[in-house]
DNA sequence: GACGATTTGTTGTTAGGTAAAACATATTAC
DNA sequence: GTAATATGTTTTACCTAACAACAAATCGTC
């Protein structure tokens, strides 16, 4: 692995230099949570010298802050703990079919305040965003003295084209061809980046939850409305020529399946479904962990059956995923987290002989970490890619 | 897109810069076979003088060199064209059924040479090493004294661990675990390095092929032994955890397929297979030029039947990797290819429409673009990387 | 055919960032 | 309490790329 990248033919000038080393140290800080200064600079390279000044500078735009030493027990003068600064927040959004989400994240990754707006209805973008700038005015009086709002980052439940945040499909929603980036970036003035929900949800658990330190994963989730997922390779999330990718809920899983929304027949998310189970457990609006619980409860032969034949249908969507993509973790959220756990056995013993015998043995299933909060964690990063990328962009020095 | 890659959380030091950007320089010659300078200033974004010197220093060791401007109708003082080094070459080996084929490759992608040495038998791994290393040693011998030898790169027809160069296996070959990378840098004293052949094939149309300039694509390759693959996104191959990323053979395509060799049934490569073509068309082992023309030509309702049959299926395959991937091109190799030439409007429509919209409006289909070498410039690839990733490691200066 | 406009190569200077070395400091181990 | 160890701090030196000024080579125009 090179130390950089030169895939895009740039060169690297100076004080590129600098702005880059910035954007290391912080996005260490970032994903650790706290991590002493002598860690940096083993992780880094760099030379101690070096370290301090970037910290220094990143500490004087208030990006980060240095902490009293761990009693560590370890030999040595102790090292200061650098941490994200408090007062470094995004916003995140996530529209649903029956509220609007709205939050407040700290760099870091930590959820300062958390509100719900339910629709009466299914929210068109108008009123989508209307009630998201409604919320943000609120939460922009409370924070904007003590904090530094970055911008919007937005979780959407659909296609999003990764360039401008146009939604191109939110079915559930109803949403076609809709700039909800550009229409929030009007109603709020702070910049705003969309991305589709299990892409967020990916991303943050791949920083904070169960991909930590994972190179390369793959995060399926199963919502109400159907299956998303995302890929993060190399440590980079795949995102595509147009930010599409990650669509595993249409990957062919039954040749004899019935069609799907989408166009096609036999995908995955028209077998796996979080309804049928519902039904068959006769329970009507449920949360994920009720719906849990009722499922792990469950003795019914049926709803035994149902499980199995979902997880069948899950296990190819896995065995293509892993043949093509080499993950080394799989990591499952929402109701395909809740599948797993009524008969993890039975998922694994498939992935243990479906997919070629190679990559398999590199490959392990887990249940996401993260709860609630994730999309808005992962919205948040959103957000804060500018920021991680060049700190130089944030606060001033001197 | 940053200029510079922080993933990996490692810091840019000073001189990492100038070893980034000589990098960066030489890539972009490589990859264009002659490009004036001052298209690599425009292109890195760098200084003239900085290009001035870096340029110096490549050609100084012994990388590139400087050709005539070329009549350009610009106004403007005319720029000298840098040109891949004649010197730097590569050598690729391609361990097959029935052959062993050495091939020297010179930077830029030009296939210098090429021997093909025929084995009585299925070569064993000792077999193979040794009609390689024979090769390797008669090219040596006539290469040595005018040229540089980087290293060798070797394309294998099966799962190629990428960290060590281990084949976990190659079931056409008989292979399982078989260090061969390491046996053959015993045998030959070079530096070696091994990947899957699908993914050196990708590699090869990426850079020289069909897919130049192209930052998501997706290559499948249909050769006699099956079907393999290889993804590229923003730029980099995709190569998972262990290398062992782009089987794409194996996925599911017919639930009430017949049983594959990897254990699973209903692959792509049980279904989509030469030899069913040449039985149909009655013809045994003949290249692949010959299988195309005699398929084009064929007007029996049956072949058409069987190339719509293995159509519909492969479509299959590309509705998954679209979905799931995102890419802007597909590129079909091997009989894929004349399968496409066949009935290219069949399999446009079917891409046309299975695909969730958004990612099918992005992408096109096109039939690969180098012939018979293209294994070769790929492999050669995986031997130049070490001099690309780090051009001050050759040569030397002064 | 000469002159201006334009583009690019060349040369010398300057600014800026990191590494290295020497010293200072805080902890553990004995 | 002293030695060993690890890390923070300060100063210095080196290296790289940018910049500016100048030179050179081409095209277009009168």
């Amino acid at each position: 692995m090179t130390v950089v990248d030169s895939v895009d033919g740039r060169g690297n000038s100076n004080d590129r230099v600098r702005r880059h080393n910035l954007s290391v140290v912080l996005r260490l800080v970032h994903r650790s949570r706290g991590i002493p200064r002598s860690a940096l600079t083993r992780q880094t390279g760099l030379n101690r010298s070096t370290i301090a000044a970037l910290v220094g500078e990143l500490v004087e735009r208030g990006l980060i802050v240095e902490a009293e030493p761990d009693a560590s027990n370890q030999v040595g003068r102790p090292s200061p703990i650098a941490l994200p600064a408090p007062r470094a927040v995004a916003i995140a959004i996530n529209p649903e079919i029956d509220a609007v989400t709205v939050a407040v994240v700290g760099l870091g990754g930590t959820v300062l305040t958390r509100v719900r707006r339910p629709t009466p209805t299914v929210p068109s973008v108008a009123e989508a965003v209307s009630v998201a700038a409604d919320a943000v005015a609120e939460l922009r009086a409370e924070f904007e003295k003590s904090h530094t709002i970055v911008g919007i980052g937005v979780a959407v439940p659909g296609l999003v084209r990764a360039r401008d945040g146009v939604v191109r499909l939110a079915p559930h929603l109803g949403w076609i061809d809709e700039p909800v980036a550009g229409a929030l970036e009007a109603a709020t003035g702070y910049p705003v980046r969309a991305a589709n929900d299990a892409n967020a949800g990916t991303v943050a658990e791949s920083i904070f939850g169960a991909g930590r330190g994972v190179a390369d994963l793959i995060y399926l989730n199963g919502g109400a409305s159907g299956i998303g997922g995302g890929i993060i390779s190399a440590g980079r999330v795949i995102v595509g020529v147009e930010g599409y990718a990650g669509e595993f809920g249409h990957t062919l899983v039954n040749t004899s399946g019935t069609a799907c929304h989408c166009g096609a027949s036999g995908c995955l998310e028209t077998e796996v479904r979080r309804d049928r189970l519902l039904n068959l457990l006769a329970l009507t609006d449920v949360d994920s962990d009720e719906l849990e619980a009722t499922l792990v409860a469950a003795r019914s032969p049926e709803v035994r059956r149902e499980v199995e034949r979902q997880l069948d249908f899950l296990a190819v969507a896995l065995r293509n995923a892993i043949n093509t993509l080499n993950p080394s973790k799989i990591i499952l959220g929402g109701f395909l987290s809740s599948l797993y756990a009524v008969a993890p056995q039975y998922l694994d013993a498939m992935v243990a002989t479906q997919p070629l015998l190679a990559p398999r043995e590199a490959v392990s299933v887990v249940r996401s970490e993260l709860g609630a909060n994730r999309l808005m964690i992962g919205a948040a990063e959103l957000a804060f890619e500018g920021v991680l990328d060049d700190p130089a962009s944030f606060g001033q020095v001197g």
